[in-house]
RNA sequence: GGGAGCUUAGCUCAGCUGGUUCAGAGCACCUGCCUUACAAGCAGGGGGUCACAAGUUCGAAUCUUGUAGCUCCCA
């Protein structure tokens, strides 16, 4: 070895890498992108929330998305991938309002205008680390087009859709019951209520019946609602209460007296087939409390502690301790019937993780019915598409029952509502800009649900007009299926509403990432790697490759960091192969004159491998199969390229002829060059490293710009690859005979091949891959006395081991060999033997089922026969 | 209650519009190797009634229906 030599390393060290060509890619704006004359192809980054971390879904969806944009990049398309965060209203209120109480601060005693300040102070400190964290992943987006959903230009948009969709009459200010997130004192949507199951307890009240010595039970899992309690239902079928129609009951504690009526909607076989009825504090009451004109009565304030429409001894209590008061109440009176455990079904608020409390309030609205209709008609005609395909399904079911959306909320932190109220004339006023004679108007406290704003991402990202005509509308979304309502239903909406276009072509949806037990990533669990803890102890290129490798669509992934290893030793596969080439041309000239000189079937078969694998990725590509991807790379390149083609090579590169050798190594640097740009989108790093490596690159070179290599099946060449198959055949018995017969690899082997069909230049590499001394071949072969057999196709093997065999292992193994063919045989026959089949099946696969019969039984004749004679 | 998905080797999973990649890959396991790219490696090997049952068919891991179990979403 020379010293050069010891200059590449046997092991590849990530960290020696990726750092500096992640620098050299932003330094050269590899990954910047202007409207060109060159077609785009543009992906939206689903922007992560500003206060977040990178988790392991975040790496296997813009890994993703870094592999469908490396490629098209390579491919020749004007790529853009805009990178961005999400301003996620509630969760950074949520800390920044805990960071000032914290320091003995409340947001309401310093007001809106200093706390918001806080928070772009919060912003500014905290804001950048997803999209640092990002960067180590070597994606490649365009990192100057970061955007945040309130920079100001975004900000504007945002203001103008309301305003458009307010004159357009899609927008309401309404009384409704919402979801109210106490902890936040806000509303949220549907979609942000989470519903979890809790083991509670089923209260039976007895509530007395007026002018009667009758109770009625009413069965509860929140007595403390009973305060507000304006009514007693049951079904109108159920003969138990019938007579009770028209009375009233006296509600305890309150001392109200409230009617007992029949509806529909009781559900007889629950609790005791009566139930207490609270307008102001359940959905289903309050659709009843409308339909028979009952009072609402709201015994909560913002907090969910109770308010003064309580008797006074209740008030200002905590929801739970007014349970426990209320239900103390009724066991004290002795009217409480009986108590069973229950398990239901609990709504939480996703962000404030407390239960949520149905609250009437006064909110905005935007009308859904008519605006989904061109978003349900934009997926039916197939102008968008998802992968997998069956999350179309419950696109549909939620665009077809679609409610009207809860879009106010009541924080600081987002878009200020663009509603002004008259002081004294009540006049409301929404535009983009406000009113002139600011001093008479008072602007909506509200801000707008995130969503509301993110669902303008893939075309208000693009700042001019003229950027969203090229670029708009983007090609493929990638994101995780959990937020196809929040997000990319809605978006699909926005777009084609705003710009009367789909917002995207594609939507990819990601695999959900499990740890090994099957359980969902998060952070309570601590179940959930540190993808830079990842990166550093493996490599960006293992990480991606892995998660990769593990996902396939529309699966979930159980992902362990110790999984890592398969991409780092697939990276160090890489490394060496690249560095056995590199070693050799410290020794050999490379001369790209030589390119296609001196070719034999070796290299007409790993040209033809190489094509196919290409082949077989545009289709992969095509239908968005990522995982398939992967795997077929991996193949080739371990399989195919390392473990035969270079093992082939070898004997030309030690051999005598300088020309030869020169052709032979311009030769697999050249296919080698082509593996790592099939590589790259994968594996950036190292890909670039190697790339620098194999040529002198010009300053501002890379393998992210070079051309992808273009799949020509005119190379696809079946003789190469039959030849090739037979030599791998051949060897690989070779190698069994050594292995069963235990020949140490050190012992070089005598063998002997009956067969018409063996050439001399195969024969060369059969004895160099299978370490062959001397090799006899041909049809007039004999079959020498002690021997271990195999029987390759048409060829017979004989490798005579006078005095090593041991006649036993080799009978096992003749024996197992016939026994095998024997039963595939068995099968065939009984297929050929059934007229049906003969006459039914397509006259290729009976044609295929006959050849094999006749090698097959022709194998098993020469086996046997060799059986026999073994003595 | 409604919907979607899953069940193939010890583990994690590929297997398309039924018939040559049909029973596969990786990991794990066993055996032999420091063979001058790689021990994060090389070579060889063992291991599965394709959840269960019926049906369609000349032919089913693959299509249909049913059953069981698991997961997720919605109400």
């Amino acid at each position: 070895m020379t010293n050069k030599q010891k200059e590449i390393p046997k092991t590849y060290d990530p960290s020696k890498t990726e750092d500096k060509w992640h620098k050299y890619w932003l330094d050269k704006k590899i990954f910047s992108s202007e409207p060109n004359e060159k077609p785009p192809f543009t992906i939206a980054i689903p922007p992560p929330n500003v206060t977040g971390m990178l988790t392991m879904g975040h790496i296997l969806n813009n890994t993703i998305q870094d592999v469908f944009i490396r490629l098209k990049r390579m491919q020749g398309y004007n790529t853009c991938w805009v990178p961005g965060t999400d301003h996620a209203s509630i969760a950074t209120e949520t800390k920044v309002t805990k960071f000032l109480v914290e320091k003995g601060i409340s947001k309401y005693d310093i007001g809106r205008e200093e706390f918001l300040k806080h928070c772009w102070q919060w912003k500014e400190q905290y804001g950048g680390i997803i999209i640092q964290q990002l960067k180590k992943l070597g994606v490649s987006c365009d990192w100057e087009r970061e955007r945040f959903t309130m920079d100001d230009d975004y900000y504007r948009e945002v203001i103008k859709a309301f305003v458009e969709l307010y004159n357009d009459r899609k927008i309401y200010r309404g009384y409704r019951m919402v979801n109210w997130d106490p902890a936040n004192k806000s509303a949220i949507s549907d979609e942000e209520v989470l519903y979890k199951t809790v083991n509670g307890k089923l209260w039976y009240f007895r509530y007395p019946v007026m002018d009667s010595d009758e109770h009625i039970i009413v069965a509860t899992t929140r007595p403390e609602t009973m305060l507000g309690d304006t009514g007693v239902a049951f079904n109108p079928n159920d003969e138990r209460y019938k007579h009770l129609i028209g009375k009233k009951v006296k509600l305890p504690i309150a001392e109200r007296e409230i009617p007992i009526f029949a509806d529909e909607y009781v559900d007889m076989e629950f609790g005791t087939g009566a139930v207490k009825v609270t307008p102001a504090h359940d959905i289903n009451d309050y659709d009843m409390g409308t339909r028979h004109k009952l009072e609402i009565v709201n015994i909560f304030k913002d907090d969910a502690s109770t308010n003064d429409n309580v008797p006074e001894s209740f008030r200002n209590l905590d929801r739970y301790d007014a349970r426990k008061r209320v239900v103390q109440w009724f066991e004290d009176n002795n009217l409480v019937e009986k108590i069973e455990d229950y398990q239901n079904k609990v709504g939480y608020s996703e962000r404030g993780n407390v239960p949520i409390e149905p609250y009437l309030s006064e909110q905005w609205f935007m009308k859904m019915d008519e605006l989904a209709k061109p978003a349900i008609d934009a997926v039916k005609d197939g102008k968008i598409k998802f992968y997998p395909q069956h999350w179309e399904k419950t696109f549909f079911h939620w665009m077809n029952n679609i409610k009207d959306w809860c879009i106010s909320r009541q924080l600081w932190w987002g878009h200020r509502i663009p509603v002004w109220y008259h002081k004294k004339t009540n006049q409301v006023y929404c535009t983009v800009e406000p009113p002139n004679d600011l001093d008479n108007w008072i602007q909506d406290e509200d801000v707008l649900d995130t969503w509301a704003s993110s669902w303008l991402w893939a075309h208000a990202i693009f700042p001019t007009k003229k950027e969203q005509d090229y670029y708009y509308p983007t090609n493929t979304l990638v994101t995780a299926p959990d937020i196809i309502f929040f997000w990319v239903a809605r978006m699909i909406i926005a777009g084609m509403y705003f710009k009367k276009d789909i917002p995207f072509s594609d939507v990819y949806f990601t695999s959900v990432i499990r740890d090994i037990q099957g359980r969902k990533m998060s952070k309570s669990l601590g179940n959930s790697p540190d993808p830079l803890d990842v990166i550093r102890d493996y490599g960006a290129d293992a990480l991606r490759f892995t998660a990769l490798y593990l996902a396939p669509l529309g699966q979930d992934v159980l992902f362990s960091t110790d999984e890592c290893e398969h991409g780092r030793n697939f990276a160090n596969k890489i490394w060496n192969a690249g560095r056995f080439l590199l070693m050799n041309a410290e020794n050999i000239s490379v001369d790209e004159k030589l390119k296609d000189a001196h070719k034999d079937f070796a290299d007409e078969w790993i040209i033809s491998r190489c094509n196919e694998t290409l082949k077989n990725l545009d289709e992969a590509y095509k239908n968005f199969e990522v995982n398939n991807a992967t795997k077929i790379i991996y193949s080739f390149v371990w399989n195919d390229f390392c473990d035969w083609y270079v093992e082939m090579i070898k004997s030309r590169l030690y051999a005598e002829d300088e020309e030869l050798k020169s052709a032979v190594l311009t030769r697999a640097l050249s296919i080698f060059e082509g593996l790592l740009k099939i590589v790259h989108p994968f594996m950036p790093f190292i890909t670039e490293e190697l790339w620098q490596l194999t040529h002198k690159r010009r300053d501002g070179e890379s393998i992210s710009i070079s051309e992808y290599p273009k799949a020509d099946k005119s190379l696809i060449k079946p003789s190469a690859d039959a030849e090739m198959e037979t030599v791998q055949n051949v060897v690989t018995a070779l190698r069994n005979i050594r292995g069963e017969m235990n020949i140490p690899p050190s012992k070089k082997i005598t063998v002997r091949m009956k067969s018409s069909e063996v050439q001399n230049h195969q024969v060369e590499y059969i004895k160099k891959l299978a370490k062959v001394e001397e090799l006899s071949f041909g049809e007039k072969i004999e079959k020498p006395k002690a021997c271990a057999s195999a029987v390759v196709k048409s060829s017979e093997i004989y490798v005579p081991l006078e005095g090593l065999i041991d006649l036993n292992v080799e009978r096992k193994r003749l024996q197992k060999e016939i026994t095998r063919l024997e039963s595939s045989l068995a099968g065939i026959e009984k297929k050929l033997s059934n007229e049906k089949f003969v006459n039914n099946a397509p006259e290729d696969v009976v044609e295929r089922e006959r050849s094999k019969q006749k090698d097959w039984s022709e194998n098993v004749t020469k086996l046997k026969e060799i059986l026999t004679n073994l003595n």
